[in-house]
DNA sequence: TGTACATCAGTGAACGCGCGTTCACTGATGTAC
DNA sequence: TGTACATCAGTGAACGCGCGTTCACTGATGTAC
C-alpha cells in the first residue's frame, strides 16, 4: 500500500493532468477549478490542500505542458541525418494529426492571447517557456547556419501561428492549407538564411 | 440637430468603436458588455436596443477591426516600388509601434486562442477576415511569384504568429527579437520561393 | 401655432447563474503507549 | 498486539462577487389634429 504522502502526491499529478487537458482545450480563463478536480478524480473542496490558487495551478501546469511539448518535439532526432532534423521538428509540429489533439498537444494557441490579461506571474512561466523551445529548436538547425537563435525564434513564431491559425478555423479547407503553407515556409528560411 | 435615427446611429458607431478597443485589449471573454458601453459613454441597459446579444456586438466588432486593419496595412502602396510592397507590409504589421499600439491594431492576438471555445459564429467570421487577409497580401507579393496563395497564407501565419508572441512577451528583450527575427525570416521566405 | 398623445433611445436597478474560494466535517491512516 | 488519540486528504455545501440579460420607467423628440 502507498503511504499517506505517495497517495498525496498522485493526487497532486492527476489534478495537473487534468489541469493540462483543460487548459489546452480551453485556455486560461475557460478552465474551471471544479471541472480540472472532477477530472482528476476529486472534489473541488480538496483543491487548495494541493495549490494555493487557480494561477498557481496555471503556472505549473504550463510548466509542464511545455516541458511535455518540447520532450515529444525533440524526441528521437538523432536517428535523422543532422540536415533534416529542423525538418522533422517542423512536420511534427505543424502536422493535421497535432492540430488535432489539442488536449495533448502544444499548449501556446489556448493560452497565448490571454496572457497579457492574467497575473503577472503568467509572462516568465511563458517567457521561459519559449526561451527553451527556442533554444531546442536552434540546437537542431543544420551545423553552420548562421544568426541561429534568430532564425530559431522566426521558425517558433512560424509554427506557434501556423498551429494557432489552423486550430481557429479548424473544420475549413484553409485549415490544411495553413499547415501545408508554414511547413513550406519553414524550409524555404532555412535555404534561404544558409 | 440630428434626427432620432441619427442619433441612435451615432451611438451604435460609439459602441462599436468601444468594442474594438476593449476586444484588442482583452479578447472576447475580457470584454465586458458594461464596460463597453460605459466606454461609449452609455449605460449598459441600452445595449440590447442595438445588439441582439454580447456574441452579435463580438461578430460585428471582428468584421470592423478586421477591415481596418487591413486598411492600414494596404494603404499608399502604390508610392512603393512593386518588389517592396511585401516587404512594406512585414514592416507594419511586426512594428515595434503596432506591437504597442493594442487598442488599434490587429485584433487576431487577442481573439485567435479563444474562438474555438465560443460560439460557431465567430469562427467563420474569422476565416472571412483571414482570407480576406491573404488575398490582399497575395496580390502585393512580387510580379510572377509562384504558389502566392500559399506564400501569402505562411506569411500571414509568421506574421500572426510573431505580432502574437511578441505582445505576450512585451516587456522583456525576447519581444523586440522576435519581430525582428520575424521580419528577417518573412524577406527570407519570398526571395526562396522566387 | 398650440395641444395631446405616441414613440423610443437610454437609464438604472434587479435577476439569475457561474465560478473561485472558504470552511466545518468525515473517515481512513498513522502514532503513542 | 491492542486501544485511544492525532493527523490530514478529501468532501460537499455555502459565500460572495462578477457579469450577461431583463424590465419598468423617464424624458426628449416626433406626429396628428
Amino acid at each position: 500500500m502507498n503511504t499517506k504522502v505517495e497517495r498525496k502526491e498522485l493526487s497532486h499529478e492527476a489534478i495537473l493532468e487534468s489541469a493540462g487537458r483543460f487548459i489546452r482545450q480551453l485556455g486560461i480563463s475557460g478552465t474551471r477549478v471544479a471541472d480540472v478536480m472532477t477530472g482528476a478524480g476529486l472534489t473541488v473542496g480538496g483543491f487548495y490542500a494541493h495549490f494555493g490558487s487557480k494561477e498557481k495551478l496555471i503556472d505549473e501546469t504550463l510548466r509542464r505542458t511545455g516541458d511535455g511539448l518540447r520532450e515529444k518535439l525533440f524526441a528521437r532526432l538523432d536517428e535523422k541525418p543532422e540536415g533534416a532534423r529542423f525538418e522533422v521538428i517542423l512536420k511534427r509540429y505543424l502536422s493535421a494529426a497535432h492540430r488535432d489533439a489539442q488536449t495533448l498537444g502544444c499548449p501556446l494557441p489556448a493560452v497565448v492571447g490571454e496572457i497579457g490579461t492574467t497575473a503577472g506571474e503568467h509572462v516568465s512561466v511563458l517567457s521561459e517557456g519559449l526561451e527553451s523551445l527556442v533554444g531546442g529548436l536552434r540546437e537542431h538547425l543544420p551545423r553552420g547556419t548562421p544568426q541561429p537563435r534568430l532564425l530559431a525564434i522566426g521558425l517558433v513564431a512560424l509554427m506557434y501561428g501556423g498551429l494557432s491559425l489552423a486550430r481557429a478555423v479548424k473544420g475549413t479547407p484553409l485549415s490544411d492549407e495553413i499547415l501545408r503553407a508554414c511547413r513550406m515556409a519553414g524550409v524555404a528560411v532555412v535555404s534561404a538564411i544558409r
